[in-house]
DNA sequence: TCGCACATGTAACGTGTTACATGATTCA
DNA sequence: TGAATCATGTAACACGTTACATGTGCGA
């Protein structure tokens, strides 16, 4: 199974086939940036995906530069990008996981089913106020000895919860039923 | 220079002495877990620190139990991790690194310091402003082709960026000047 | 005596980081 | 001709993950 990074890089060239070079000025230039643009990650990772059959990097001469790869995600990539896309959200993944959440959220027009990204932000919304839940009852059980930063460092992460809470349902309107 | 972990382990020792074990048990039981509670994570990173000189562990036999390693900070440790507390909050670190931000705050108390305190708040304040008009420019220059998600998803960012900034704001006033 | 909580570790593995290496092409 | 940009990679290293190994003492 790739890595966040592997999820990507298939992501990107699902939706128009590129170099690693043009992966890496992606990443470079956008707010994927979290997901590094270092050759040394990117390359290998790549060519990982190579060998695991998930994507096809097809050299390209027509310019006579040096020659590009053009990678392009197979019919299994595209599977198993899917089925990534698809999958449940959990509480796990929103305490511990988050960002690849969103990830899979920035990617989810690859699925073309509205159906299935409301079904994303309405686990996504009804998971964040379990974890919400939780924290507010963590909060309660901080003793009075420790200091103010214990508290409020739980606080920040808690109003960062409520802000996704009201995003996530704001955004179902995004993607109508029918 | 330590990792998060690192830090982690050198700020619950600083407050009280403990063991593996129970350093163990605090990252199960707090939403410090972020920071891994696995064994294979957390001993050999007390080896390491302990042979940069930024620990020490003395065997306690009281309890005739399998011989406990307690664990306290040296002159150096304690050195470091302050200096770890005091660092400038930069803008990188608000948009790659914002868990050690907020590990750092919630072991500000250390420095006991409000100045220091308030000083990262308005910092943190600010570089937030940045981030979030950087994204907001951003934002403008998504193309009208770019599906809805890829809006959303950097919408989901400033939500959570704008929820940050508030509470860094409003968590200024527990840090009082004199 | 069986299992559980206490307590500490090691080994294999994958992956990301940084830094370096290589080479073609364009343009001043 | 020399610098910048295009383009792909490798090598060393540190770290975290998972899984395993080992052993003590207590209570049912």
């Amino acid at each position: 199974m790739p890595t966040n990074l592997g999820f990507a890089l298939l992501g990107l060239i699902h939706k128009t086939a590129m170099s690693g070079y043009d992966l890496r000025k992606v990443f470079a230039e956008t707010a994927l940036g979290n997901y590094s643009s270092s050759p040394g990650a990117i390359y290998p990772a790549l060519a990982r995906l190579e060998k695991q059959g998930l994507v096809t990097g097809e050299e390209d001469r027509s310019k006579s530069l040096r020659p590009k790869k053009i990678y392009r995600p197979s019919a299994d990539g595209k599977k198993i990008f899917k089925a990534w896309l698809s999958q449940e959200v959990t509480k796990y993944d929103i305490s511990h996981n988050y960002h690849e959440l969103m990830l899979r959220f920035a990617f989810h027009d690859a699925l073309d089913d509205r159906k299935a990204t409301r079904r994303f932000l309405r686990e996504l919304a009804s998971g964040l106020e379990e974890v919400i839940a939780d924290l507010v009852s963590q909060r309660k059980m901080i003793p009075e000895t420790e200091p103010v930063q214990t508290r409020l460092a739980l606080e920040a992460g808690l109003e960062q919860l409520r802000a996704s809470a009201r995003w996530a349902h704001n955004s179902i309107r995004y993607f109508p039923d029918d």
